[in-house]
DNA sequence: ACGATGTTGATACGGCGGTACCATAAAGGG
DNA sequence: CCCTTTATGGTACCGCCGTATCAACATCGT
């Protein structure tokens, strides 16, 4: 059997032309042409590797949810050994914040996925909303054990701070894309809350800030 | 000169049924023919009013915001003579979530236009920003008003306060689209957050619920 | 070297969607 | 009564897009 080529990684390839190019003019302007041509291949192997166009978008929502996935796990670890539970949690949130050009490809995208999802059932059917409450619950949990360290007040509702962490984070995620809101004011909400939440006097840990409000 | 007809009744006719069928169908999916027919008119009558998909696509727009205005503007007309600073903000939020099939195709198409505005400069340009900022300044009056009065603690950011209530009201709005969350959690967080700030012990306005979690 | 696998190219079909043109019919005001 | 406005109908152009088909070439394991 002659020429082995790895399928999952063509395809991977393909899907990224896909997030790429779907990330500059928008999902619902990206044609199979489109692809093939950021991809560098013809579009005929396109056709060869997802038989139709819905596949190829189901694929690209599979790899950018991945990849996405992976980078908060990675940033995760980068926030060296044995980080706090605000720490953690703080590096949760603000990994899906659109920052740079990665994480605003992707807000874009799973938002219109999201958006997309409500009126076709083909892709409401697709593992959509295990993704955002798995988070709720990650978060929960963090909050959870934190609480029990006595790191928190022992009145909070974990489950309720939980979610209204990711609710403002995915909100003002979407401010920020349409320029009503920058990353900063963004991020000093978030904080805002952690100091609320959190009731030891720890303060940001990854970039090191002014205590009060620039004037 | 005969047949005097009012152009802008006209036009809110048509593009109430872009609104309907875009609200069933998805905004991506319209066309022009879709709405002519949902308008029970003919293709050419609306090529006659609007001369081009994009016109009709922004008077859809302005009318969908109009309209959302306008009912939110009702409600807070129906909390009753003088309401309370609390009604307010209640009604300010609750009145964006997604519960019925109007606010529920409100939310759907102006995310939609939302994230179209991301890569559409033609969409960006159009007044957009300025309607949630608007919300937003509103909502830190009540909530500085409010404070003035003595109705929340002394100590709570009202700006911030606005614009974590806005952001978690219109994240948890998806939510409820995309059937991850219900209603009614939403409505609980929100009022979690309400009883955060207003220290007076007026609870939520108007609907009388059990003070304690359902078991 | 053979043959299965990967890849390209060109080309075309069918459909749909935005836009346009034209002829025509009601309708009501001057 | 006439003429402008409003409205319909049909029809067609043009372009794009998803999909399909066919021929050809490259490549590499066996």
């Amino acid at each position: 059997m002659p020429k082995r080529v790895d399928h999952d990684e063509r395809r991977t390839q393909i899907a990224e032309a896909l997030v790429r190019v779907a990330g500059r003019r928008g999902l619902h302007t990206v044609g199979m042409r489109d692809v093939a041509a950021e991809a560098g291949v013809s579009l005929r192997l396109v056709q060869y590797y997802f038989q139709t166009k819905e596949k190829l978008l189901f694929y690209g929502l599979q790899h950018l949810t991945d990849r996405f996935t992976a980078r908060v796990g990675a940033r995760l670890r980068g926030t060296g050994p044995a980080p706090t539970p605000r720490a953690t949690v703080e590096a949760l949130l603000l990994a899906s914040l659109p920052t740079d050009e990665e994480t605003r490809t992707f807000h874009l995208l799973y938002t219109s996925y999201a958006i997309l999802s409500v009126t076709d059932k083909a892709l409401a059917a697709q593992p959509f909303i295990d993704r955002p409450d798995a988070a709720e619950n990650a978060l929960a949990d963090l909050l959870r054990q934190a609480q029990e360290a006595g790191l928190t007040g022992r009145d909070i509702d974990t489950r309720t701070e939980a979610i209204s962490l990711l609710a403002m984070s995915a909100a003002m995620g979407t401010s920020i894309l349409v320029g009503q809101r920058t990353p900063e004011s963004a991020v000093a909400v978030l904080h805002h809350h952690l100091d609320r939440i959190f009731t030891t006097d720890e303060r940001r840990s990854t970039a090191p800030r002014t205590p009060g409000p620039p004037q």
